[in-house]
DNA sequence: CGGTAGGGATAGGGTTCT
DNA sequence: TAGAACCCTATCCCTACC
């Protein structure tokens, strides 16, 4: 019969990582394309990429599609929930050889789920997006609730201040020194 | 909490075997929509189809998932065993008003395992099935060592005479008269 | 037609119940 | 302890919509 199942390896997430950090979300086969990540990912389809992705998003978020699923049918209370900061997928790591100056306050992880989430709605818009961009992807995608806007702020804040985003005439993007990674 | 666990009847597992037999595996919600089964097996999901199936399949060729796994694990030996035969579950009987004419040898059970695998492989496979399929399925899914070639290939050739299968172009399917019952 | 988004189905590992 | 029934989720498939 057909393939019995091609599981995802590491270097196959990694290159789909970088190729979402320097294309976008939803350039699927732009990535593809890119003989950077074409080459590890010669045996995957657009489509297989788009669910994958799909696959890491929702699970660094909420554990699981399913339960992604569940907390946008609850009243808009959980969007990140609380044991989401386990998880490994979403992460940030800092690249061997950064072009920039080291951060005036280092960096202390690990992540949160606040982190997540900017980080999402940062790297889908592809270009360095303002601090309302931010919070239309966060309201249109996870539902948070008003008394949530704080912690992410603050955090939006302090990774600003330790070099992992970088700011600029009130946009904010990823560091080049930090790329996404398993 | 949940159900206090629905064990099946022999109704519903025959309704599955004769769904596979019809729509092939892996085609569950195909199953349960077709009328002819989805009343008998109205309160069982698409998931638990499979994992009937793969009870029942399993089980008649192995005895049980843990034993097939230990087989799979093994170097490629014992890919069916000799403890199979004295099972029940994926044999095939005569139907008792067939279309076609009586075949030129009586047919005289058991069942032995190599049917079984044969029997699993062409159904598997939905279509008529030429001999290469056939081994490619076994292959792939038992990992049958060479010197077991020859009593599959016996079996596959009487199996034909008996009129059990019917040999079309090179290509073998089971013969109408046939269904899998418990 | 090719591509993407999203819903939904399947495969296979794991867990619970008996 | 084994086996049957059930759960979980990564992967794969289908369809609507550009």
């Amino acid at each position: 019969m057909g393939a019995p199942k091609q599981k995802w390896t590491s270097d196959e997430e990694t290159a789909l990582k970088a190729g979402v950090l320097k294309h976008g979300t939803g350039k699927w086969r732009t990535i593809l394309s890119d003989p950077e990540f074409g080459s590890v990912l010669k045996s995957r389809s657009n489509v297989d990429l788009k669910d994958k992705w799909r696959n890491i998003s929702v699970t660094a978020l909420f554990g699981s599609r399913r339960k992604a699923k569940l907390a946008h049918k609850r009243t808009p209370s959980s969007g990140a929930n609380q044991d989401a900061d386990n998880t490994t997928a979403l992460t940030i790591v800092a690249l061997a050889n950064g072009p920039t100056s080291p951060p005036p306050v280092p960096f202390e992880g690990p992540f949160t789920s606040e982190d997540k989430i900017i980080f999402e709605a940062i790297t889908n818009s592809k270009k360095p997006c303002d601090k309302k961009s931010i919070w239309r992807y966060i309201e249109d995608n996870f539902m948070m609730e008003p008394n949530k806007k704080r912690p992410v702020a603050l955090r939006l804040k302090y990774l600003t201040n330790v070099g992992v985003l970088i700011k600029t005439k009130h946009r904010y993007k990823i560091s080049p020194n930090f790329m996404a990674a398993a």
